[in-house]
RNA sequence: GUGCCUGUAGCUCAGCUGGAUAGAGUAUUGCCCUCCGAAGGCAAAGGUCUGGGGUUCGAAUCCCCACAGGCACGCCA
């Protein structure tokens, strides 16, 4: 469909050029030609408000102008029949070639159908879940991972070069409460209770107590010898080791993987902090006053300027994102992407400061926010508490619904929209549940092929399509869905919106379940069989892409 | 107090860079398997797009003002 789609941009263009050369109407600078699908099935392939909106220009009255325009369309190659609709849409009824066309095309793309190249093989970097390393992950880092992933494949398939990239936390004051939540958990292992009292806000986690149980097999009460201070080091650094290595099985657990782990530490230990602190000072963004360094965000709308590098010379968590924003750039990506919980709101107009402040292009940086998960069971909330220790943790969630549903409830709204995540409805296997709707589809054509197999009938070559035989709504409205796959990728590229991919995921099951229920494929007259086969791999093709770009299975039986 | 997000069918939400009769799912009601998976389909019904102004040929969509809910406003991370 898309070359015939190019095919009649092509032409209004060219017309429209025409008719305004001939009359010597202006034609506004920023005229282009844009199609849309139309909502009515009644409306054609593709509709325009080219007429309307430039009517005003041409000083002509929109319907007048579409006649004119209808008048010089070349008919008979690409489209078979345009129509005045309403106050002046153009509805273009396309020659059926585009069926047979599109079936062809999707079948010889088979797993690359969908991908477009938007991206043009830039480097994009998409930043999430970013947790501290301080425990395992909870429910709302899940939905981070799931809406940073899915975001990440999308670039993928519109031609992006992404990395997925996680940012370790590990410099700063919660790695040595880590360190002496562990100790003090260490010293009642060894029923030496009184000696670590466990830290005021120190980490509560059942995990910590485990993990205390490792360093008695491995240093035995050896470490209860020396003072507590010559010790800390090592239970902080041990401590934050183990438990990313929890984080990353609980993310590769839920199919999350990541290219690169990059640790705010090492910005240190690599000095990086410097040059990007004296880049500041050198473009005059970075003053120091009372002992402390500042940085001039109130140069960019700030209400107050903020603290770099504090009195006592310990950086602030700013300082390491200023620095890392400039090491991201060097690492010469294109673009980044943020993905932050929607509590760090109040942070962007500072990150979108730095950004300027060193010059970089303000469009280079988006941040996705993400709004909270409300958990519930039966539509009740689940009650949770920090400080009662009742938090719900990724991985209980998955272990009790499974990675396809999880991943896919988390995406499924707009990200700046809260969401509702029910435990009992991801569980469900019917039509409630729009992971299972779409998944059921895929399982039921493998089923009719298995089903085909029996009769000993196999896949039948394209080049045995007959497109006359397929003309039932159904079918159209099938093979219409099966073609919107490319745009939806690419309309969701752009906006970081990879919730249009799973309304899109329901949207072609729909389309196949209403073909399925009205068309029969065993038992139809030859060609009509075949072609309908056909019909119904491109959509097998479709589905298993979509649900591949969710990161969600596409079972053959369920 | 200031800033950000949200407000659309009974419920959960799409649609928001302006376009045709505002769409899904669910709940309710009625139909469809001697037939490839009924874990499905078809149909009915359901709306003051929170309210009020404005912009224009046209507003759920853009602007302003209210109201309601959520989240933030550290030399914490």
């Amino acid at each position: 469909m898309q070359s015939m789609t190019e095919e009649l941009k092509k032409q209004l263009d060219a017309v429209i050029r025409e008719i305004a050369t001939e009359n010597e109407y202006k034609l506004p600078e920023t005229f282009i030609v844009k199609l849309e699908r139309p909502r009515q099935a009644g409306h054609g392939d593709w509709a325009t408000n080219i007429a309307m909106q430039l009517a005003k220009p041409f000083g002509l009255n929109p319907r007048e102008l579409a006649e004119k325009i209808i008048e010089k369309m070349p008919t008979g190659k690409v489209v078979e029949k345009i129509e005045v609709a309403g106050p002046g849409f153009m509805n273009f009824t396309l020659v059926s070639d585009w069926i047979a066309e599109t079936i062809k095309m999707v079948t010889e793309k088979n797993e690359n159908y969908g991908r477009v190249n938007q991206g043009e093989g830039r480097k994009i970097q998409v930043e999430f879940v970013s947790a501290n390393p301080t425990g395992p992950l909870h429910m709302g880092h899940g939905r981070g991972a799931a809406v940073g992933d899915i975001t990440a494949s999308i670039l993928d398939y519109a031609g992006w070069n992404v990395e997925r990239e996680f940012y370790i936390n590990d410099a700063g004051l919660q790695m040595e409460l880590l360190g002496k939540s562990a100790q003090s958990r260490y010293f009642e292992a060894i029923g030496k209770t009184e000696e670590a009292p466990f830290p005021e806000d120190g980490y509560h986690g059942e995990y910590l107590i485990e993990i205390a149980g490792k360093f008695v097999e491995k240093y035995g009460t050896s470490l209860a010898d020396k003072p507590l201070e010559d010790t800390l080091s090592i239970f902080s650094k041990e401590t934050a080791t183990i438990v990313l290595e929890m984080i990353k099985k609980d993310l590769s657990d839920f199919g999350v993987n990541f290219d690169v782990w990059f640790s705010e530490k090492s910005l240190y230990d690599n000095n990086c902090v410097e040059p990007a602190m004296t880049a500041l000072k050198e473009r005059d963004y970075a003053y120091e006053q009372d002992g402390a360094l500042w940085f001039k965000s109130t140069l960019f709308g700030d209400d107050k300027d903020r603290v770099l590098i504090r009195q006592n010379g310990v950086p602030t968590y700013f300082t390491s994102d200023v620095a890392y924003l400039k090491n991201k750039y060097d690492r010469k990506f294109e673009k980044l992407i943020y993905v932050w919980g929607a509590d760090h709101h109040g942070y962007v107009p500072r990150i979108k400061s730095v950004n300027k402040a060193f010059g970089y292009k303000d469009d280079a940086l988006d941040v996705l926010l993400i709004q909270m998960v409300n958990l519930l069971r039966d539509g009740k909330p689940v009650q949770m508490s920090k400080r009662a220790g009742t938090i719900i943790m990724l991985r209980e969630i998955v272990d009790e619904v499974g990675v396809d549903a999880t991943r896919f409830f988390f995406v499924m709204r707009r990200c700046d929209s809260t969401l509702d995540f029910d435990l009992e409805l991801a569980k469900k296997a019917t039509s409630e549940n729009p992971v299972f709707y779409v998944q059921y589809a895929h399982a039921r054509i493998c089923s009719i092929y298995r089903e085909l197999e029996k009769n000993g009938i196999g896949i039948p070559d394209v080049t045995e399509l007959d497109v006359a035989s397929i003309s039932e709504a159904s079918e159209i409205a099938l093979i219409k869905a099966i073609s919107k796959f490319p745009e939806e990728i690419a309309k969701a590229a752009e906006e970081y919106a990879p919730h249009r991919i799973a309304y899109y995921a329901t949207e072609l099951a729909e389309a196949f379940h209403a073909f399925y229920n009205s068309q029969r494929i065993l038992g139809t007259e030859e060609n009509v069989m075949k072609s309908r086969i056909l019909l119904m791999q491109a959509a097998k093709i479709t589905l298993k892409n979509v649900l591949t770009v969710l990161g969600v299975s596409a079972p053959e039986k369920m």
